[in-house]
RNA sequence: GCGAAAAUAGCUCAGUUGGUAGAGCACAACCUUGCCAAGGUUGGGGUCGCGGGUUCGAGUCCCGUUUUUCGCUCCA
């Protein structure tokens, strides 16, 4: 298992990823990414819309990241995606309120004290304002379990929510939000996108897109973020059949995953032990990455809350009418959303290697799957001399034309090699004294450092041929 | 948000009791080189994270701050 740091070095070193503001310090939890970092976003979209959009039954959508607040009203965001949050005045710890409450009554659980503990969890059950669950702590005396004293703050109300203003005004009346997730745009087009994409249920929609949470704490480089990127698909089935499509569509995304190179034993699945307001079924993807195991993608079923909150409160129907059987209802949902830039550290930690070759000489080589390389094939002259770098430009500028290529004529040949298996290019292509002769070229391969020749006129069909397997 | 550690060239780091900022690798140019890094010459690149303070003088000492990592906490 390599350090973290080691990713971030060479992410930072070969332009996969920078810190986002770097000349003024850097600004907490922001990560811009460089030339090799963005091919390689682009790729993981790529795959997971090719995945998903070529499907009969999955359309797709890109929705405004601004919505309507009363978006964020009916999904339950403007009162439920806050955390009570209460700090310790002499330990200086800093708790969720009501998890401070749920582990007392677990105390009192095991002292046998059940009356006491069922009267306080009626009350946390029923806790709304942050004072609801400070009164709560305070009447039972609740001590923090770091220093043993209960000498606390007011609970305060941390909404995961960024607010910004639409027009001039710094008020109420003109506050929306950035989304906190991208799910809603789905849910609140879903009448517009089964129309007019003539679909029946069951059926999807897939979108890619940035989302905002003001979140307490970032970790771990690219995996907690404020601002992220989320690729997700809304699955609309007819209630009842949720549970069945939830298995399907859990084996699908595991499938993708090891399809596109992921090690099966860095995979696992969580099991939600307490399921969110909205879920009837839940589960995560976990890969291990170098901090510990960490989410990568859920899969929800979300029922039918989203489409009859929105149906409540904009007055507008969201049912679906059976065409042969004329039956009305309400589609339940079964959601798949996966972290982009997660997938991307995560498909980093798992391609990154050191090989030992042999004397102290070690090979730093990214085994990134041929459809999430950065770069496709890089181009060189075996030397810089008897029209070699005219050769090699030539076939360069052809490749460019169909694959993100790069040529390279700097240094000792096997110094090249290293160079591309450090950012995971799959193909290396020279041109040597028998190109110019009988217009063969040699390429060789990434993983197995094996080479073969074949002719220079056949290299664009082989390349074809290799990346789309 | 708490605690600990760190921040000096693109990367990894050295820099002594405070006294003119260094190495290796990387990068660029040229030479060499005929298939798996570390051949030669030359060169570019750092207001030592940022802001104060002490001092004749601060990369070095003090205070504040920002960022990162690790451990807690947290992650409807």
């Amino acid at each position: 298992m390599f350090k973290l740091d080691t990713i971030i070095s060479l992410a930072k070193r070969r332009g996969f990823v920078f810190q986002s503001s770097e000349i003024y310090g850097g600004i907490n939890g922001c990560w811009d990414y460089g030339p090799l970092g963005v091919e390689l976003l682009l790729n993981i979209k790529k795959i997971w819309w090719h995945e998903m959009t070529s499907r009969t039954n999955i359309e797709g959508l890109d929705a405004s990241i601004l919505m309507h607040p009363k978006v964020w009203e009916a999904s339950g965001h403007l009162t439920q995606f806050s955390d009570p949050m209460i700090d310790n005045k002499i330990s200086k710890a800093r708790y969720r309120a009501d998890n401070l409450i749920e582990d007392f009554i677990e105390k009192l659980r095991k002292k046998n004290k059940n009356d006491l503990a069922d009267e306080c969890e009626q009350r946390l059950e029923h806790a709304q304002e942050p004072s609801d669950y400070y009164k709560i702590i305070m009447d039972y005396g609740i001590n923090d379990p770091v220093s043993g004293n209960a000498d606390w703050t007011e609970v305060r109300n941390f909404n995961l929510m960024f607010k910004t203003f639409i027009g001039p005004l710094d008020d109420a009346a003109s506050t929306i939000y950035l989304r906190p997730e991208s799910a809603q745009g789905i849910f609140v087009n879903f009448k517009n996108v089964m129309e007019c994409g003539r679909q029946k249920i069951p059926f999807g929609i897939a979108q890619i897109g940035k989302a905002f949470r003001n979140e307490i704490n970032t970790k771990n480089f690219l995996f907690r973020t404020r601002e992220f990127e989320q690729m997700e698909m809304q699955f609309f089935v007819k209630p009842g059949e949720e549970k069945e499509w939830f298995d399907y569509w859990k084996e699908q995304r595991w499938n993708w995953y090891v399809k596109y190179g992921m090690k099966p034993e860095k995979l696992r699945w969580k099991e939600h032990e307490k399921l969110a307001h909205y879920a009837n079924y839940a589960v995560d993807i976990e890969f291990e990455f170098p901090f510990g195991f960490g989410e990568i993608e859920g899969i929800h079923s979300r029922t039918d809350f989203d489409l009859s909150a929105h149906q409540k409160l904009s007055g507008k129907k969201l049912e679906y009418i059976d065409a042969n059987t004329k039956e009305r209802y309400t589609p339940y949902v079964v959601e798949t959303s996966g972290g982009v830039s997660r997938g991307l550290m995560a498909f980093l930690c798992n391609a990154y290697d050191e090989e030992d070759t042999g004397e102290g000489d070690k090979r730093t080589v990214l085994h990134l799957h041929n459809s999430l390389a950065p770069i496709k094939c890089a181009v060189f002259p075996l030397v810089n001399k008897d029209g070699m770098p005219e050769k090699a430009q030539a076939i360069y500028e052809d490749l460019q034309k169909y694959f993100k290529v790069q040529y390279d004529v700097s240094g000792a040949i096997g110094r090249r090699y290293r160079r591309q298996d450090e950012i995971g290019t799959p193909y290396c292509v020279t041109i040597d004294g028998d190109t110019m002769s009988d217009n063969t070229v040699t390429i060789r391969d990434r993983d197995t450092m094996q080479q073969e020749k074949i002719n220079a006129d056949n290299l664009k069909m082989y390349l074809f041929d290799k990346l789309h397997k």
